[in-house]
DNA sequence: GTGCCTGCAAACATTTTGCAAAAAC
DNA sequence: GTTTTTGCAAAATGTTTGCAGGCAC
């Protein structure tokens, strides 16, 4: 009763936002889809992204990569990720962990998981 | 033999904030650190703290961990945390991940991984 | 005494917010 | 027409930095 206040419009801001995350592979920052959408919206401001990102995550739709400045994901399925030391450029590695997978969704003794990120951090192929 | 040119010198302010660490079974972030800290060391500064804690950490000593604002882990072994997503709690859950020990220090497709970190969101069951 | 480390304060980067105007429905 | 969303700019937050003086060695 309390929920049904208010329902969401789609914008061509939150379309550009989410085609710029799902049509790359690179791991942008939040300054950095502002960049980059900004090239096909002039007119957009930085709180819009801030608030766009924000709203996407929260319905799970992209996620959140927490590095030294966040990241984020268009796949927000849980995946691993490798964090370049040396570069910071961003990976995925698929099918990593099976346990954490099994851990998922179960009681745990600290609580309920709902999600998992696993961070691998070392030197790329490239560095 | 460029690298032989500082020799780090132990301070108060230093033992103190791995000490702290050490000694406190949650996660704090920067400023908690400050706050509490400063409560035996009235005059140490912010900038001290953050500066301190960037060191420690390039030296392996702790671990940060990277949520909506970061937060340090005085053990910096590689160990899960679950992360409640109501009230922002850290807790420390060992011993979960097999596979991506056998991962570490080998090589990926992508790169050499030296280290990583499990971050599990969800509820916790005092929420 | 030498040189690294600290305290301070200002600078910087990132993210959030209030509000009026614009857009979606 | 109503209500959500945006753009703007200011503010809040978190972190870094330059420099002079202090402290470890």
């Amino acid at each position: 009763m309390t929920k049904e206040k208010k329902k969401e419009r789609i914008t061509s801001q939150k379309k550009l936002i989410l085609d710029y995350l799902r049509s790359v592979k690179c791991h942008p920052s939040a300054g950095k889809v502002f960049f980059e959408v900004q090239k096909k919206l002039p007119r957009i401001s930085r709180g819009t992204v801030y608030r766009i990102l924000k709203n996407l995550k929260g319905k799970g739709e992209i996620q959140e990569i927490p590095c030294e400045v966040c990241r984020f994901d268009g796949d927000a399925s849980s995946h691993a990720h490798f964090i370049c030391q040396r570069c910071n450029k961003i990976f995925d590695i698929f099918g990593v962990c099976r346990e954490c997978n099994i851990l998922k969704r179960k009681k745990t003794k600290v609580g309920v998981i709902k999600n998992y990120q696993i961070h691998f951090h070392g030197i790329c192929k490239n560095c």
